[in-house]
DNA sequence: TTTATATATGATAATATTTTCATATAATCA
DNA sequence: TGATTATATGAAAATATTATCATATATAAA
């Protein structure tokens, strides 16, 4: 069985919605420009930008008929430390067999 | 292309490497009791093991023919912000359908 | 020095995740 | 109202990850 903290890493260990993040943690997007942006295509952006805001990383204010996505500054914070840190290990990470031959 | 943050996700989006990390966060422990304590079968546990080696979030010693695993500290740091972190989010992630319906 | 215990390795099978596809909805504008 | 733009939904196909299996190595004890 799968706790918060599992569900939490699965969130953050995928590409497209990690690059979300990336793209929101100075900014507030709109999907528009977060597809041109990111080149994520239209239904993915749309599943992941759920995904996101079902576990409130992210928050949407409506604007004409776009969508306004910014970030919850609590999920911010975590981020810009675990990036901080990751640093770190950067050089082992990116060597680990396991993780890159796939 | 993954960078750093991409594998650190990765790494622990695991259930089995996760729970490694989870066993050694108070206590060191070799492969055996690892395996006893967690069911992961042996292979598995030796893979996990050697991807958690690969990143330096544990560390190993030997002892006779045990192999003795322990949490490197600042993992462990780091571990515990985001566990604490992400209480504030548990009933969200547990309720998000896409992390959760598969 | 043979045997038993503890752990590791690499290839394939099983399973889970992500992408694609077809289509739907919602808001605005002509 | 009908067309257009922006975004969402759900199912199946494609792909990636994890587990299993057969086997290897390393250390210690008999």
């Amino acid at each position: 069985m799968k706790d918060a903290t599992d569900l939490f890493f699965d969130a953050f260990a995928n590409k497209n919605r990690f690059d979300i993040i990336m793209k929101l943690r100075n900014k507030e997007l709109c999907a528009g420009e977060l597809q041109r942006e990111l080149k994520i295509e239209q239904t993915n952006l749309s599943h992941d930008l759920r995904c996101l805001l079902n576990c409130r990383f992210i928050k949407v204010r409506k604007n004409g008929r776009k969508r306004v996505y910014s970030i919850n500054h609590e999920t911010k914070d975590l981020v810009d430390e675990v990036i901080k840190h990751v640093k770190i290990y950067e050089a082992y990470l990116k060597t680990c067999g396991i993780l890159n031959e796939r």
